[in-house]
DNA sequence: TTATTTTTTTAGCTGAGCCTAATCTTTTAT
DNA sequence: ATAAAAGATTAGGCTCAGCTAAAAAAATAA
């Protein structure tokens, strides 16, 4: 049983993430952006890469630039769309600030299943059509409800 | 600083839950249920208990039953109801299987931030207050439509 | 081109949290 | 009362994922 059947750990996942954000800003990853970006030193990254690559999710020789394979584009495309549906979520529907919402999408993407998940695609994309007047409203609604709820005991 | 300000563990509010449901149907606990419950070996019990212990959120001696201080429930109780809140959510709304709703709610409780977790509440309490035909209509709605797309492309 | 700075990697340490095996305690049965 | 069984703890080992410090490679500047 070769490892890249395993399901890849929290971390891994953010690392992938990470990796696939910056690839698309600037064509390849270099330790130091993957660093920076998730606040944690070089030889931790190094450590990360080297899982990554062993699970062949990433392109990479030491001292040379960084770039996703196909299996880790597409493994990484799974975890950048379950950050964006809780995002959407939590922003269109439950109406959390856009920053508290990012960290919290960032913290709780790893541990989502895929029934639930699909799910929850299937129920914000039903709840936020723009079309829909009486979905709108309820929206409206809820948000207002908890302004006043805010309002009465906060 | 004290060791009990920073947050528990996910493996640490595990043992916290579970403490508390068997402490509600049994008094107290032991070792072995909580073991059995979360399918970990007795040793690694003894290890939680003594991290759960010095936080002081549990009352323990080595080979004595175990209960939960003020804090400590204070504690599990915050844990439990995410839990519950998560698992609503899941069944009552998204329509899921309440074996599903329940390893997911398992496995996404710890990473809820406090305030996602507040709309979370208020939204599934909005959305499922029996009272109001409109919001029930809207999740029939949803699961028929969603049972339609099933259909179609499964 | 050579020297300096930046980036990356290696080596080795730490803490969580699990495990097995061995060693207590406590409980139960004879 | 004592032997056997059950339960709990300790000791020691493993993996993961971070860290620091030091070495190596690459990039930049003089």
């Amino acid at each position: 049983m070769d490892s890249s059947r395993k399901r890849l750990s929290a971390s891994l996942e953010d690392y992938l993430e990470a990796i696939y954000h910056i690839e698309k800003r600037k064509q390849a990853a270099r330790a130091k952006d993957i660093g920076a970006r998730l606040d944690v030193k070089g030889s931790s990254v190094t450590g990360a890469l080297q899982a990554l690559s062993k699970r062949e999710l990433i392109n990479y020789a030491p001292y040379d630039v960084i770039t996703l394979t196909d299996k880790g584009r597409a493994l990484a495309l799974e975890v950048v769309k379950r950050h964006r549906v809780l995002r959407k979520f939590f922003v269109d529907v439950l109406d959390v600030d856009m920053e508290v919402a990012e960290r919290a999408a960032c913290r709780m993407e790893h541990s989502v299943p895929r029934k639930i998940f699909e799910r929850l695609i299937g129920f914000v994309q039903y709840l936020t059509q723009e079309t829909d007047e009486d979905r709108k409203k309820l929206i409206e609604n809820f948000k207002s409800q908890w302004a006043d709820k805010k309002d009465s005991h906060g």
